[in-house]
DNA sequence: CATTGTTTTGACCGATCGGTCAATATCATT
DNA sequence: AATGATATTGACCGATCGGTCAAAACAATG
């Protein structure tokens, strides 16, 4: 019924494929795992539903596929955190490339809070594991952060969900945030407000000076 | 297969229907409207399937039914709030009641949740209509704390936006929390320190000043 | 052209979906 | 005990689910 079909039959293995994962992405988000058919993901992506499988094997192996690659979209994220960076600086770029990771990816997004609010059947052994490690050594820079005196003294796992709750929030609310404001959809111009104002309060609410975006202001 | 059977035949219908909504909800926020099925719920309340739709009408009527019951649990957030009112103690209260809503009804959260996410087909109207009203009316009187150098000058909606997201994360993403801090539940002392961390973050990120909570320190 | 290997796809399978219905069971009132 | 209203529930319906399979279409090599 809508557009982004497999056309274009000259085109290999990988075209295919993406068009396939792009299709299920949207479903999946849409109705979770139980919910989405492959009916509709063969819809979606104008192939007849044999050859999903024939390309996905199964609807779990393509599910769990989708995950993964959401999960390797998010893990570039803090990388370069260390216990002598300018915490202004970090948190300010890890909200906004959080912010901008879920303009981009939104129908993963909701993938991903779909099967969390399913109870993480397939990630449970992820969060628990790698996640929980990332986290683990993301607080313990952010800790000594605070025992330098760079800003206040706060459990780091509480403000590293209180970024995360804040900036998905647009991706994943998006219906509700679009409802309110009252917009089709959210512009450039709106993604500064909200960058600009989760910096501003988290920031602040840290005691963590703002990070100087004209060092010296020249002329 | 669980507990939480309708026995006891000599209750009346309140109590079956109360057991239906319960099971329902359960159901329901776990794999969203397309994925729950009526089977998984009868199961659920211990009554056969037809029972339910004898109940309920449909599976359609069964689930606005359920929203609705959580909206109006919304209802009485944030009813008192003035623009002469102390917007330390009125944002401190929101972050306490949207946590202990989320942690009273965590299934009915991830319900509302789960339809946010799948566009909200049902709720759009709600969605863009009363919700928005309300959160207009409070977002003024925060314009005028504002206004008044009670607080910072900030965009009302996002701060909104803020305090729902951030609280509503820990229910929604409870399979998240809890895997990452490696708790099988959060305890009364883990909400206790959320509930501070919040307030102290965000009240300090909007420049209001805490509210007193000793204001004479009696002896 | 013949042959081999890879894609494509309609047809089909048992299971489950939401929903209907009629037969039965239970209950209150006479 | 008889009667009418309300609950209960197994059986069933057409539709759809995830998945299989074999026949057909296609591509590449000899």
């Amino acid at each position: 019924m809508t557009a982004e079909t497999a056309d274009q039959d000259n085109v290999g293995r990988d075209h295919i494929e993406r068009c396939i994962l792009r299709a299920a992405e949207q479903v999946f988000s849409q109705y979770g795992y139980r919910g989405a058919s492959l009916q509709a993901i063969a819809d979606k992506a104008g192939l007849p539903k044999a050859n999903i499988l024939y390309y996905m094997g199964s609807k779990q192996a393509l599910y769990v596929r989708l995950l993964n690659r959401m999960m390797s979209r998010w893990n570039a994220v803090l990388e370069d955190i260390t216990p002598e960076s300018d915490p202004g600086r970090v948190l300010s770029e890890f909200i906004r490339t959080k912010i901008v990771l879920g303009q981009r990816y939104p129908e993963g997004s909701k993938l991903f809070a779909a099967e969390i609010l399913a109870g993480a059947p397939f990630l449970n052994k992820y969060l628990s594991g790698e996640l929980r490690d990332w986290v683990a050594s993301r607080a313990a820079v952010i800790r000594q952060w605070s025992n330098q005196g760079k800003m206040d003294d706060l459990d780091p796992h509480l403000l590293i969900f209180l970024i995360w709750s804040a900036t998905q929030h647009y991706a994943e609310y998006s219906a509700q945030v679009t409802g309110i404001l009252g917009k089709e959809a959210l512009d450039e111009a709106d993604l500064e407000s909200i960058c600009q104002f989760l910096e501003q309060v988290i920031l602040k609410g840290c005691g963590v000076p703002r990070p100087d975006a004209s060092p010296a202001t020249p002329r």
